[in-house]
DNA sequence: CGGTTGATTATCT
DNA sequence: GATAATCAACCGT
């Protein structure tokens, strides 16, 4: 796997998106902890999100792996992702958890010293920053001005999304 | 292709 | 009890 999209969220009290703005919880203690720990956590009933934990200890930084390109095992890919075409194995947060076949158990190992289940390795060669391009955050409903969605262009496996649909559920249910 | 909607449950208020 | 860092399916164009 080869990650093409990434997201950033900084620590309590600092970002309003972030899932560590309020302080820690049992869900997000895995931030408060080591760099390179992974905070994989559930949302929408379904699905599994991934993030890197950054900075140091107590910081609760992270970031969420939004995308990337199967470069390894495609076979597998494509069983777990259900055949889904190869662009789609790990285009969105949670098709790239899938696509790796991770899940509860994988939280708060870690990614950099080979004890969990996955690795992160630093890239080949340097990655040229005029291929990096960044804008505002997919999805989250707090912070849109916050440009902290990094991405490789032109790759196919980037999640095309252009922005948050609102969720414009009422807060009251109608009697007829 | 772009936009909309239902699914489904852990977590926090 | 409302909400959520989503996805797949379905709609009309």
């Amino acid at each position: 796997m080869r990650l093409t999209e990434v997201e950033a969220y900084a620590g309590t009290g600092e970002d309003p998106a972030s899932h560590a703005q309020r302080g820690p919880t049992p869900r997000n203690e895995v931030m408060f902890g080591s760099a390179g720990n992974i905070y994989l956590y559930f949302v929408f009933g379904m699905h599994w999100c991934m993030n890197i934990v950054c900075g140091h200890e107590g910081e609760a930084a992270a970031v969420l792996l939004r995308a990337g390109e199967v470069t390894e095992g495609i076979e597998v890919a494509r069983e777990r992702r259900n055949h889904a075409p190869d662009s789609y194995l790990a285009r969105g947060p949670a098709r790239l958890v899938n696509a790796l076949g991770l899940g509860r158990d994988a939280n708060g190992t870690s990614a950099v010293d080979g004890s969990g289940p996955m690795l992160l390795t630093p890239p080949s060669a340097a990655i040229d920053p005029a291929l990096v391009a960044s804008g505002p955050r997919v999805g989250v409903t707090a912070a849109h001005d916050i440009p902290w969605r990094f991405w490789l262009v032109g790759e196919p496996s980037v999640s095309p999304y252009r922005r948050h649909t609102p969720r414009r559920r009422p807060t009251y249910t109608v009697i007829v």
